[in-house]
DNA sequence: ACAAAAGTGTTCGGGATACACCCATGC
DNA sequence: GCATGGGTGTATCCCGAACACTTTTGT
């Protein structure tokens, strides 16, 4: 049994070696409207929030073992009441008029990992530039600031990011998707001294193919060195 | 009306010059037992999380304007399962069964601003230092840890803080606050430098009285330079 | 005079920043 | 041979860490 009153909607960040994206869903039975959001739901009796995300994250993307973390309670009382959202409401819900609570989270995917498709819960999942996000429904706006915000101060403490890389990976790469997070950028040689000193990341003996220019080589995280 | 599967809980901390405390309330109605909590309360339907914190914080310190911030959700479904949190469920709640998802904050209080009394709360509402935490009901020591988690954090940037002393405070007192908060030590010089070179306070021409020693010079925070 | 806390400067090492040119490969 | 991104070293500056003695006041 669902409880009508608390939900949860997922942040979902991919990266595919140049841009950080965020994969939104289109909404359905929303008439002529073409109206965007995040993946969630409401949440089961029976079940932690946690699990409840865990499972929107499943179903959405069939990967488990993800990046996934609490970013934040919305519980506005008018953050249900926008006559936009209110087509989508009627056709979705018994009571479009209850107050839901929502705990947002946010999760980490290679892009390569994963092809988004239709789905149970939309017309169209996709994959959007993060900063450029059109307008969403409810208050989903706010909620990706604020996971985007968290997102930014775990990777400056390097507590995440690798989630978002292959196995192998180029410190171009590397410094690609540090640089689109914080959405800033770094001194080549500045950004490679510290990786290295730092033993975040581990050389390999292979190099990039099919790149017409000189390859690269390939590094791998180094998996004792992570959270520091 | 409330709404019986929301509520808030309030995590106050209070700085007295020298250590860290935690606003914690002796619970009514459990018989024979004492056991003991975070202020908290039910979510009204015509509320939004944060007013409702806000209400808590108020009925219970009588201070408002208070620094106040969401630390969290927490919503397992066994977090009101324990036994011992049956006598007081069954006193004070409609139905002890129901599912409760709580929205943690965290508060700053300059503990000279406020005595603790009862109230409606509580038998008793007292001060305790946040390293000796007896047990606490419900999943409040979870709680309580990831706001402490928070504030340190916070504190570490800078971006809380002076919220604990009074208007004016020597630089002993302020490096006990960061000491007490951050479970450290730090060298005086060094931490005085660092408090003065990076303007985070500004020197008054005013000394302490009442000390039987030499009496220190007064400070006040420089609010320009907050949060950077 | 003594107890108690206030106040003060220098040295050292390590990490962050700034900066420009040659290299390997595919076409 | 040329276009494209890959890859490298050095000098400077600033910040954090370590460290011990003198000063002022109340009793």
């Amino acid at each position: 049994m669902i409880n009508p009153n608390i939900s949860v909607d997922c942040v979902v960040f991919g990266f595919d070696g140049q841009n950080l994206n965020l994969l939104l869903i289109e909404q359905k039975d929303v008439g002529q409207m073409r109206r965007f959001a995040l993946p969630g739901d409401h949440v089961d009796e029976d079940e932690n929030l946690d699990e409840a995300a865990t499972r929107v994250l499943k179903e959405l993307t069939n990967l488990s073992g993800l990046y996934l973390t609490q970013s934040g309670a919305f519980g506005d009382i008018n953050r249900v009441k926008n006559i936009k959202d209110l087509p989508w409401l009627k056709s979705n819900r018994q009571n479009p008029e209850a107050r839901v609570i929502t705990i947002a989270y946010y999760a980490l995917v290679k892009m390569e990992d994963f092809n988004p498709s239709a789905s149970s819960f939309a017309n169209r999942v996709f994959w959007q530039g993060v900063y450029d996000i059109p307008e969403l429904a409810f208050d989903h706006s706010k909620i990706v600031i604020k996971a985007l915000d968290r997102l930014r101060q775990e990777v400056s403490e390097l507590r995440v990011g690798h989630e978002l890389l292959s196995e192998k990976f180029t410190l171009t790469q590397m410094q690609s998707l540090f640089e689109s997070i914080l959405n800033s950028s770094f001194d080549k040689r500045n950004f490679r001294k510290k990786a290295l000193n730092d033993s975040w990341v581990i050389p390999l003996d292979e190099k990039q193919t099919g790149v017409f220019h000189k390859p690269a080589r390939l590094y791998s995280w180094n998996k004792d060195r992570q959270s520091i």
